[in-house]
DNA sequence: TCGGCTTGTGCCATCGATTGTGCATTGATG
DNA sequence: CATCAATGCACAATCGATGGCACAAGCCGA
């Protein structure tokens, strides 16, 4: 079973049964030491310890291919994810790996660009991996990854984005945007004495912007602000998508509110870009919300408002609701941390 | 073969073996024809597409790991991250995770919060799920790694920081640092009519933070001013980090100069903390120079000027080098694109 | 009509790890 | 000394996909 060496490398992988060779014992018997259950198999210490130390000597390594197969557990964990453009989804992606790690399980993380065909594609590539679950976070489309999922007989859960299908983790974009609108109606009414609506910019009128506009209103009403319902561009998150939009509303609505509702920090790149090239004084004589939370711009900005999601509570919810193991498709909301600057 | 359903769910996955039954045919024959060899098999066209037909109404799907474990390939590539807290890294991870798509591999990638134990641990883990091959990307300890894979016999590669035990793509560090340095001196000069030099803040020494600093110290020459050997402060990358050797050093360097060479954008985070804090004029007269790029400071800041790395030149590279398949550990260097701003 | 060739398929061993089962020892007890 | 339980370990089947090989059926020319 020992395999030829050439140049330092081993052309073949050790296995158990190279060790069981070695150790003058059986694969069995390795591998009950090796996975933790030899006390089970009432194998003795000498000889567990004997396998220990062989193993360690030829650096084995288990193959978890074979290991998934014959348990019918692969101990893999999806997570599917649309951009790293942002610190939002980057912490989400930090937080996960480790909790999942902390829970024996290995997480695969793939992006999938916003773009719907990819998130199918990646789902099912998952699924072939034998993935345990499937997070769906800030997904295009996750009723249908979730259907996917249910013909595969796994679990799926939804963050950040709400589905029907499976359990949803996500902010409290309501009561967020509320605030958050309320902030910077406040500001631009105490430092810039305009007492006028806001622009909202950004997101998908079918994901969780709705819930946004929602508290963008509220908060207006709250202030008694009447909405320009002209002045509300859910014109997707890319940064060229709302460059675009706020090139074309100041073309076209001449009396428009300067103060902005950003959605998001990538959205908020593009409304910076237009910024910089056709109202450089914008950010000395408005203020401009964003939901979510950039540290750079919080540092380099006075009139750039962010709300911070909370993503630990959030991720701490979204493993509850694995742990629980139950079929409802409760939605859970998390209220962000807070408004800054 | 067929399971008990429950709830619309299948308790069990369908295999080749269901799918043979179903269609009145052997497993070899479904094995075939799913994976694209059936006609070296002679199996007719007729029969091929009665199992395309059942396979995709019922939703099949490989079982990867016995795939894998019978082919002895996983088709499984591995990328270590340090961080997702920058657009640099984010980059880096979406373009290598589309290029790994494009070849028909299935990436994993994993974030070891530039600590030395969970840069082994993923490593290992990666190679328990036998990946084909490993990028380290700004690894603490590439050489580790690499020692870690050719003991399994795979082979390794590192990405932005250089190791001598595989082949390794990096930036420029040298040329952009010489380069943005010289823009940093010349705009102080033109500028703000300070003829100092700039202090060095972030980075770790043993890293490409030398090359870095050497190229700080040529612009220096090249402007013929006198570098300040205690204002070089390689203190790490964390934003706490350098935060805290600001304090430290305006404390106890009284004559210090202003303007800054910033060796990241989390450092430069920390820099703005304490710019915000301490000096809270000190944008408007001096300049600073970040080695990475951040558009949201590209556009919030005048006198931030950020070298940004070509990551779509590196990342071609790195799988030109994966590609080739020839065992010389040759380091390439890419030039950013340019420092702007 | 028979051997030889092509075509189309199925059988079975295999990848490496896991685990139910069974079989020797050993020591204790009556 | 016989019996029995406890102890320590090995054997072999299994997970699902793959591919070498054997084999049957059909066809052709001699």
């Amino acid at each position: 079973m020992v395999q030829p060496v050439a140049d330092g490398i081993q052309t073949k992988r050790t296995t158990i049964y190279d060790l069981a060779a070695l150790a003058g014992t059986s694969a069995s018997a390795v591998s009950a030491v090796l996975n933790g259950n030899w006390k089970k198999r009432r194998i003795s210490e000498k000889l567990a310890e004997r396998i220990r130390r062989i193993a360690d000597e030829q650096g084995y390594a288990v193959n978890m291919q074979a290991s998934a197969l014959r348990r019918e557990r692969s101990r893999i964990v999806g997570m599917i994810v649309p951009m790293y453009d942002n610190r939002y989804f980057g912490s989400i992606v930090e937080k996960f790996e480790q909790m999942a790690r902390d829970r024996g399980l290995f997480p695969i993380i793939t992006c999938t660009q916003r773009d719907p065909d990819l998130e199918v594609q990646a789902a099912r590539a998952m699924l072939s991996y034998q993935v345990e679950f499937i997070v769906a976070t800030g997904a295009t489309d996750p009723d249908h990854i979730s259907d996917i999922c249910r013909a595969a007989g796994i679990r799926s859960f939804n963050l950040d984005l709400p589905g029907t299908k499976a359990p949803s983790v996500l902010s409290d974009n309501f009561g967020g945007a509320r605030t958050l609108t309320r902030q910077v109606l406040q500001r631009n009414r105490d430092r810039f004495a305009r007492n006028e609506p806001l622009v909202f910019v950004g997101g998908r009128a079918v994901d969780n912007t709705a819930e946004r506009i929602r508290g963008f209103r509220a908060a207006h009403a709250d202030m008694e602000i009447a909405v320009r319902e002209d002045c509300i561009i859910a014109c997707g998150y890319a940064a060229q998508k709302a460059e675009q939009a706020l090139t074309h509303l100041y073309q076209t609505v001449p009396d428009h509110p300067h103060g902005m509702f950003v959605n998001s920090t990538i959205s908020l790149e593009g409304v910076l870009r237009w910024i910089k090239k056709e109202q450089p004084d914008l950010l000395q004589t408005a203020a401009i919300g964003c939901f979510d939370f950039d540290p750079l711009v919080d540092l380099l900005s006075e009139n750039i408002l962010m709300v911070k999601q909370d993503v630990p509570t959030m991720l701490d919810a979204l493993w509850r609701i694995i742990a629980e193991n139950n079929t409802t498709h409760e939605v859970v909301e998390i209220p962000p941390v807070a408004a800054v600057s």
